[in-house]
DNA sequence: AAGTGGTCTAGACCACCTT
DNA sequence: AGGTGGTCTAGACCACTTG
């Protein structure tokens, strides 16, 4: 006689994966209702649910109340990507990191830096540029505009030795972040910086954050060629 | 004499953020127990846990067993992305959207390819080129391996109608992928088939997938100047 | 109108980790 | 060893959405 094991949600989910995986539930198909999946595997419906709940978060299945489960048809292809802090990032690969102030200046807002972070224009800002170093080589360019409404003490930071984005994420959390991800051709004073050619193809990053409603940074950052943002699911 | 109103976790959750980004409870502070905020709140610990889950989902704090729970001090950056399949991403745009087979043939797996799917060299594989376009104008430019041995029926499907994407996340579903972005100079032919200037910058998007350990296809899709990948949150 | 998923509760036990 | 988060259960009620 064997022991009958409790099941956890884990178990759901990888039955029901599996039914998917290997076209049992195939694609379109309504599945059974959670209770009726409880009764048949043996659990309450919660551990159904929580199942059911974390397919759903990956893009397997597609609940809806009254309609049911089914199985998508095209599954969500997303990815999640961790966006680390330079610093960390250089000193995961075992590099050393370095860091340098290129510029610093207060200044109005550009328009397309008011665009960026959906506020009026002219209002003031601390326009800061530096540079990411890996072993004393270039990493990352990053080009800011930082709101001095929003975060007044930004101005007394020593940007010469701290780093703006650390600053920023340690004393002025996010509600809110746009981010985009894109390839451009090297400027030559960007090509310049990053010790690239003029020409070269570079990854680009650009990152806009709120706090509610209110305007923190947007940042465009530039990485030399070779340089890739990788996720795996 | 107001009348209790039952918490959702979702109103426990926008207390918790509230009180992060605040700064009531600062960066690298300890929370106090589940139960004690159920209790002060008033709801029951599920509740609770049910709202922290969802804050430690997105990077805001840190849970630990006995150790208790922690707003992080660096916040974790993460984005998720959404990977459209070509055509619906085309017809969002209110584009008309277009497919056109460049090159089909079979062939055996070269060293790169085979190093992209974690699988042996010299396998039998089929090598598609395709493009998918917009409104009549290049708007994606794939290059694809597909396994033979974990899809055989793929060389019956007629892939001068067929997008070889969309049938295979229609017919094979995978369990992982693997996605990296990056920047790459056109080299003349890629610039010739998506109409840009040889030496421009194009944003790539390198797939590979799996199902279980079975290799399916590995795909480099190249964009033209211009295409973004885009995340809010 | 009714079926289905979403959530809340109260209590219990477990598993992990720090002390 | 003990504290804290993680999960399961059983039951209830709610909210959405489709037939």
């Amino acid at each position: 006689m064997t022991i009958a094991e409790r099941l956890t949600w884990r178990d759901v989910y990888d039955t029901i994966q599996g039914r998917i995986l290997d076209a049992t539930y195939s694609p379109g198909t309504r599945l059974p209702r959670d209770e009726d999946i409880a009764l048949d595997l043996g659990c309450a419906r919660a551990t159904v649910q929580r199942a059911m709940r974390a397919l759903a978060d990956e893009g397997l299945i597609e609940r809806k109340r009254k309609g049911g489960t089914h199985v998508l048809r095209l599954p969500a292809t997303r990815a999640t990507f961790h966006i680390p802090v330079a610093r960390l990032e250089v000193e995961a690969t075992g590099a050393r990191y370095g860091y340098q102030l290129v510029s610093r200046e207060e200044a109005d807002a550009p328009r397309a830096v008011a665009a960026a972070l959906e506020m009026r224009a002219h209002a003031r800002m601390l326009h800061v540029r530096a540079l990411h170093l890996a072993n004393q080589r270039p990493y990352l360019f990053e080009d800011r505009w930082i709101c001095v409404d929003t975060v007044p003490e930004i101005l007394d930071v020593d940007l010469s030795r701290e780093n703006a984005n650390e600053w920023l994420l340690q004393h002025r959390p996010y509600s809110r972040c746009d981010l985009r991800f894109f390839a451009i051709k090297a400027a030559a004073d960007d090509a310049d910086l990053l010790g690239a050619e003029e020409g070269d193809a570079l990854f680009g990053i650009a990152r806009s954050t709120w706090n509610g409603s209110d305007p923190i940074t947007t940042v465009t950052a530039l990485a030399p060629p070779g340089y890739e943002m990788h996720s795996r699911a």
